[in-house]
DNA sequence: AGCACGCCGACT
DNA sequence: GTCGGCGTGCTC
């Protein structure tokens, strides 16, 4: 053996989905939480060095590139490690989130000032921006060759900005004292000033050059914080969802690292990314359910945040008017600090709320009841907004023949085909999006008289309202309506410019939308979620209705809301009138301690799919029978999904249930260790699943 | 995940 | 006789 050997082996975390680790040998000094590339089978690849030790394997290969200018933390890497083994996604499958694109590593890391703040760079380079801005623009062959010919090749990254703090009012100011140093609870109700404390809250972190991350629960909130942020700091804002393109992907991903932008506003999965210094974190509405990633690898973007908080020993705010059950006991079990705000912003009063028994109503085919009607009509003719809620897409959910007892059924899935006419006349899975053409004849029986179509949606109140108030301007606000972000802000600025009188929409317009001159809400199916299928409806419904009711009433009228529903006895809506989230919440947690659910136990759903039925029924028994048996450990199922098969697929489910100080996960990791399944046949984990069917 | 290798149907 | 279908298996 040569004397050589001392060269070191390590290992290097590669963005492979199933194991990660895998050794190299390193020619030059590498530290734990370099970038490095490295040859992979016909490739290279980008990844992280996680350990400075390895086992000596055959074929051993060496690290080709050292990335110089940015480097993982060990916080970092802690969060990471706390991630995978919290949620059970494996660290390869985590460090993709990490380099959504690896090819920015490729890409030099100098900048150049503002053209505008250094005037002897403005004289041999005529194009202002920074960096990457230019490549964004131009592309990075010409820029390097710009670059070349104007030879500014080691100019260092600066950047200017300015950054105001939001004047606040006493209260605003008792409450900013009140932060903790990592996670706080903010809670306080539309209007109570939240984002005008957080936005004072991280002046001075800005103006230390750390970064701050603004999480949304939807890509159309992310322009919403954008205007907010842009009032007071004149820097870069970066921007990071599902539904960047490409190009713009690389842009926001460089910038982020290089820390040319100083305020993130991203979905979920910006909690993964490589940050250059990040200083603080904000969830904006963490109690809702978009947060909670179900497909692909599982994830609970708020809960994800206060990890990395935790880690990153930099302060996590979490926001909501109406907190999750979950954050509720964290309060409680004081892991959060707790700040509330009790005072609405500028004396605006909480509408008062009316309870309409649909039981007592005849309604004949109609959905909407007279009181309701009457004061859609009351708040028409004094030129005030209202908005109609219902939680459905499309026209109607269900296309039926009379005469031979055909109904239109997804191809795909166990389920009937929606009915739409907007955008366009169609039958639409709702779970797998598939679409035919709206029959003229029944396709069995090619009768036409009997076609009779279930179930109502937006598009069908929508037609309701327009009958009995052939006048109003009627705006109907769905994803399949606006189903771009741009499309959906130009509609909502149409409403805020009173070009409607009525709005009809679905959880879409729930979510944190200003429109001062809307005086009335109705909820057309309050009951929609209160099923006993899934323990978390109630708290879903709570939320959805406090956040609808919430946008009535926010300019200086006062609004009213109207809840239509068969169980008007139910507790939920009590709370909900004398405006006692406290109360509901703790009637729920104790709910939950009755009968062993979260927060009280941990609980995981192990999910098998494969298109074959039988095959999947058979390795989900045979999956429940090599789990061990342990007295803290409950085992329930396999049970088949509600909707199946969903995508074509089959799909079988078992439950694990344990105390929390028990670390389930580990057992469930063993456990899979020495199971192994054909590659046809999927398994899905999901830590603290969100659904139940 | 990719990208190989590998073993069976319709074409110049 | 080939071209190519995607089944399974490996990548330090």
């Amino acid at each position: 053996m040569s004397l050589q050997t001392h060269h070191l082996i390590v290992s290097v975390l590669l963005p492979i989905h199933r194991l990660g680790l895998f050794s190299y040998e390193s020619t030059e000094s590498v530290k734990i939480g370099n970038c490095v590339k490295v040859p992979f089978g016909s490739r290279s690849l980008w990844g992280i060095v996680w350990a400075l030790h390895a086992p000596q394997v055959p074929n051993l290969k060496k690290i080709i590139e050292v990335y110089p200018y940015w480097s993982a933390s060990s916080m970092f890497l802690l969060f990471l490690r706390q991630c995978s083994e919290y949620t059970l996604i494996p660290l390869g499958s985590l460090l993709r989130m990490v380099f959504p694109i690896s090819e920015i590593l490729e890409w030099p890391c100098q900048t150049f000032r503002c053209a505008s703040s250094f005037s002897s760079v403005i004289q041999t380079c005529p194009w202002p921006g920074t960096f990457a801005q230019w490549v964004f623009m131009f592309g990075l062959k010409r820029v390097k060759k710009w670059i070349q010919e104007a030879n500014l090749v080691s100019v260092e990254i600066h950047h200017d900005y300015n950054y105001t703090s939001p004047i606040l009012t006493k209260h605003q100011k008792e409450a900013l004292e009140k932060i903790g140093f990592q996670t706080t609870f903010i809670e306080g109700i539309t209007g109570s000033g939240k984002t005008e404390i957080c936005l004072a809250y991280i002046q001075p972190i800005i103006l230390e050059k750390k970064q701050i991350l603004i999480l949304v629960p939807e890509i159309s909130l992310c322009q919403q914080w954008v205007h907010r942020v842009q009032k007071y700091y004149s820097g870069n804002i970066g921007i990071w969802h599902s539904e960047l393109s490409a190009k713009e992907r690389k842009f926001q991903a460089w910038s982020i690292l290089t820390g040319s932008t100083s305020i993130i506003v991203g979905a979920r999965s910006a909690i993964f990314l490589g940050y250059k210094n990040l200083g603080a974190i904000i969830v904006d509405e963490e109690h809702d359910g978009s947060y909670k990633q179900a497909e692909g690898p599982a994830y609970h973007g708020r809960d994800m945040a206060v990890f990395r908080g935790y880690h990153e020993k930099i302060p996590c705010l979490l926001l909501s008017a109406t907190p999750s059950l979950e954050s509720f006991w964290n309060i409680e079990q004081k892991r959060y600090t707790h700040v509330a705000l009790s005072q609405r912003y500028g004396n605006a009063q909480l509408p008062d709320i009316y309870m309409l028994d649909l039981k007592e109503q005849k309604l004949d085919s109609n959905m909407i009841t007279l009181p309701l009607r009457e004061a859609l009509q009351k708040n028409l003719i004094k030129q005030e907004q209202s908005l109609l809620f219902i939680n459905k897409r499309g026209y109607a959910s269900l296309w039926v023949c009379y005469h031979c007892g055909f109904r239109a059924a997804c191809q795909n899935c166990n389920v009937w085909l929606s009915i739409h006419y907007l955008p366009k006349s169609v039958l639409l899975c709702h779970y797998c999006g598939f679409k035919k053409p709206l029959p003229k004849t029944c396709p069995e029986c090619h009768n036409l008289e009997q076609v009779k179509l279930w179930g109502v949606g937006v598009e069908k109140i929508g037609q309701e309202v327009q009958s009995f108030l052939p006048n109003a301007k009627i705006c109907i606000l769905s994803s399949d309506v606006c189903y771009t972000p741009r499309q959906l802000n130009e509609t909502l600025l149409a409403i805020k410019n009173q070009e409607y009188d009525i709005l009809i929409g679905t959880q879409l317009v729930a979510k944190g939308h200003h429109f001062p001159n809307l005086t009335l809400v109705g909820i057309i199916d309050g009951d929609f979620a209160l099923s006993h299928l899934d323990l978390r409806s109630g708290e879903r419904l709570y939320q959805v209705l406090c956040q609808v009711i919430g946008r009535a009433g926010r300019g200086v009228i006062p609004g009213k809301a109207y809840i239509q529903t068969s169980q008007t006895k139910h507790p939920l809506f009590s709370y909900l009138q004398s405006h006692n989230i406290q109360g509901f919440l703790q009637e729920e947690l104790s709910t939950r301690k009755k009968y062993h659910f979260p927060p009280y136990v941990r609980l995981i759903s192990l999910t098998l799919s494969g298109i074959d039925e039988n095959t999947v029924h058979h390795y989900a028994l045979s999956l429940k029978n090599h789990l061990p048996h342990e007295s803290w450990v409950e085992v329930l199922g396999p049970a088949p999904s509600l909707i199946n098969p969903l995508r074509r697929r089959w799909r079988w489910r078992i439950f694990l249930k344990s105390p929390k100080h028990y670390k389930i996960q580990d057992y469930i990791r063993t456990a899979l260790h020495t199971f192994s399944l054909p590659s046809k046949i999927r398994l899905h984990i999901d830590v603290d699943p969100y659904d139940f069917l």
